[in-house]
DNA sequence: CTGTTAGCGCCTTCAT
DNA sequence: ATGAAGGCGCTAACAG
């Protein structure tokens, strides 16, 4: 009862070879149509399934991708994997995934793991630009095995990305400001050595650079990702003189804080200090003060990654393909920064 | 270069047997040390990586585990995920990941792709409690493949779940309510076809009763856990007279859409009406009027389900075993339930 | 301690 | 149109 049934159990009801039983499986062109569906219909009947690990071992394919993330419950990376797996679903690959917890050590550790799984492709958003991974990243390619970035990627010759235009991102925000009337605009930076905050920065910088605003190295804070570090850098900013009466934020986070702190400090928002943040969280558009901020698109993008894949498996014969994709910003007006309707 | 080394390569170098070099690299104890060693360094050597797939294939176990939600890009869904990774992670366990959209046809095709797989277990939060998914879900006890429900469970003999009080979270929300002075408490209940909905809602009438109020069916309305929905129903309670005036909602989406009607309607929160959600997520605690729910645990959800997951594998070959966990709600007081400090 | 053999379930030449 | 045989890579008897 408990027991699969196996080809083999089907080739010795019916009396015929298991490799005839595979073959009526498989509508092979080659077998006769009476003893086809003969064959569908006991397999149906004895309740067969397909041994997908026979398979696999077989081909060579296991069926499942692997997606590393730093860490799956946030909007913006649960949001990509959700788009990964509806675009592969259809495709009928599973999606393993792994968190990296912004360790290095453990990317490794997730990318060798996946290796082991014989995954049939690794679909990574890095945890930083170190040259730690660098040797575990190559051997992935020299396993032939396709290897897809997403949203922090490594510039490699060879290897397909899908990120969005983080550069543009950032001038598109900072421009915002700079229309709004704003002329000391500040900026929170992300870890610098990802290159996602270096262009969400030198977005930033170009903007003033190309409104003639003067770019003041004082006005640009190191931040986490975090409520707290985006008051306390707010607080840094607020003690210098001249205060900036604007910030750029390169996370949502980081710009909650700021205005928390904003607030505390008595300063109106949007009438005294704007704030745009980026990533587009749903608290975002939620909070009665709602954030402007920047939009990753993240459903796109894990489209995008998955087809990406796609394509990539079905030319992995022939040739090898690089494809860059690079998804435009959206930038959302809000109440934190928009002094028009206020 | 690229052609991956097996034990037969290995063994063809050392001249020995496949066997020995397969124990030895398995550590097994009647290999002797010298070979052991030999075999291990040479298998590093010639960078042998194992191929798992043969090995699920040799032993039927596939290293995999199934997690089937709603969706993945929700705070709650996706920390109940990190939690099962994080813990089933350094148990060597892969997690594949299925989403039903609540779509019952997804779902059963969802488990079955899963039982294809081989998985070595299924965690699943159903999508409802109909009777559709009954077959499958049996079909797979029949299979002896390890299944256990977390928060949206099935009440079936023999199988493992771990939730919340969904009962105690609806009457703690309730009492706090009373407790701050509300005499006229609604209800924004959810699918009542969910165990967790209904259940909400039982403690919810179970609280009133137990403090003197009379329950009052037409202050309970079904809403979907969307802002919309929260709105619309609360329009509808403003509509009756008397008037609610508070509302616990079985949804953090549905008591913001709340808040923000009431706030529409100008209603002081929560000096004339109070609201508390249900869920914990990250927005509640971000606005500015923080608002009042229950935390469900979700990160501990997560590792108690690939816990109870790692116990009942250890034992599925001695006896069957089941295991309800219930884990205990925690009420946020904020802002919008908390006329003390307001 | 180690080698031989067989088999997990499937597919795919090579025959017929 | 079908059968026989071999192999994907690994492990677990069963022998020595």
């Amino acid at each position: 009862m408990s027991e699969k049934t196996t080809i083999y159990d089907i080739a010795k009801k019916l009396n015929i070879s298991a490799a005839t039983v595979s073959r009526a499986l498989n509508n092979n062109p080659k077998i006769s149509e009476s003893t086809c569906k003969l064959v569908q219909e006991t397999a149906t009947k004895m309740n067969y399934k397909q041994n997908r690990l026979a398979l696999a071992l077989k081909s060579g394919k296991s069926g499942n991708i692997g997606v590393i993330v730093p860490r799956i419950n946030t909007n913006f990376f649960g949001t990509i994997i959700r788009g990964i797996e509806e675009e592969l679903h259809p495709n009928k690959y599973n999606v393993i995934i792994c968190q990296t917890h912004e360790d290095e050590n453990r990317e490794i550790e997730n990318i060798n793991t996946l290796l082991d799984a014989q995954v049939d492709g690794i679909m990574i958003s890095i945890t930083n630009e170190s040259k730690k991974n660098e040797k575990i990243i190559h051997s992935v390619l020299q396993k032939n095995v396709p290897l897809i970035f997403f949203d922090r990627k490594k510039n490699i010759d060879g290897v397909s990305s899908v990120t969005i235009d983080d550069f543009k991102g950032g001038y598109m925000a900072t421009k915002h400001l700079i229309d709004e009337g704003c002329k000391r605009i500040a900026h929170l930076c992300g870890d610098q050595s990802l290159e996602i905050y270096e262009n969400r920065f030198k977005g930033y910088r170009q903007a003033l650079l190309d409104n003639n605003i003067e770019f003041d190295e004082s006005y640009v804070i190191r931040s986490k990702s975090s409520l707290e570090d985006g008051a306390i850098a707010t607080t840094k900013l607020l003690a210098l003189s001249p205060a900036p009466d604007a910030i750029f934020s390169a996370s949502d986070f980081a710009a909650l804080g700021a205005i928390q702190e904003l607030k505390a400090n008595g300063i109106k928002i949007p009438q005294d200090f704007c704030v745009v943040g980026f990533g587009n969280e749903p608290f975002t558009k939620f909070m009665e003060l709602s954030i402007s901020t920047v939009d990753q698109s993240p459903l796109e993008m894990g489209n995008m990654v998955a087809k990406v894949f796609l394509e990539q498996i079905n030319h992995t014969e022939n040739f090898k393909m690089e494809k860059k994709i690079v998804l435009n910003p959206i930038l959302h007006v809000r109440k934190s920064s928009s002094r028009k309707e206020a």
